[in-house]
DNA sequence: TATATATATGAGTATAATTGAATATAATCA
DNA sequence: TGATTATATTCAATTATACTCATATATATA
């Protein structure tokens, strides 16, 4: 059932927190990994889920994968995806990850950064979101 | 997160079976158990982990204990609620488990008799439900 | 009180989901 | 081409879920 596998990917913490983040913009694996501080292959995962259950598509741009929410998914479940987001603006978690969203993009850092000194990042990222 | 809770709730067949005949009318554990041809403790154990996500209440009569949607829910979560009953109308099991649930209400079958012998009102349900 | 019964729960097992670490793959760039 | 890097995938370990069978609990009834 497809209704199940939806739940089923919306039961779970990190997928929400990564849902949260990607209804607000569409991001690559690397910035979703840097703003919620997950491991890549946690990451990556998660987003696979998301993606086999319908919930969000993905694409290519070189060596990088931009994923969004599926406009066929907002279409086809759109009392579920106003659910959703209502919900999501009451949990101070997740307005929390979308601060920390908003200060990675204000920063500037590019995915090279990250790359070269993701440690500096996230203490940037902390300091920042604790700031306020 | 309750958000998660609730999704982890519907995020299983059986428990989606049984909300499905829930959200038609209340109805006690046997009655469950018979419409849905699940084992008694399996039965409550999926009622038990619906109302501890608060989907759904429950109240004892006698002996029996009657579950039912719980109206604080449908209040708190109506657009989960709406978008919950429009795709089970479009599910050919669950559609199948409500004309099974109506063959077993007209049938005016007691928990009593359900008792004393169930294997027969199964008999019974599932021939009923072949000739549509 | 003794018995029957509706439901809940405990124990054990099977299955599925989640995770980190390591590795594979595919794209980029020097 | 060879090195680097973004992402996906595999492996192994852990944890969580779901299921069945047996038993406990509470209620009803003879």
């Amino acid at each position: 059932m497809d209704l199940i596998e939806i739940f089923k990917a919306l039961g779970d913490e990190n997928r929400i927190r990564i849902l949260n983040l990607l209804i607000r913009q569409e991001l690559c694996v690397c910035e979703i990994e840097t703003v919620l501080d997950m491991t890549q292959s946690n990451a990556s995962r998660h987003l696979n889920k998301l993606k086999t259950s319908g919930i969000i598509t993905s694409e290519k741009k070189s060596q990088w994968v931009y994923y969004r929410v599926d406009n066929k998914f907002i279409e086809e479940n759109n009392l579920l995806y106003e659910f959703i987001k209502n919900k999501m603006a009451e949990n101070t978690q997740l307005l929390r990850d979308i601060e920390t969203l908003k200060k990675y993009k204000n920063s500037n850092f590019t995915c090279e950064q990250l790359r070269e000194d993701k440690s500096q990042v996230l203490k940037y990222l902390r300091e920042q979101c604790n700031n306020n």
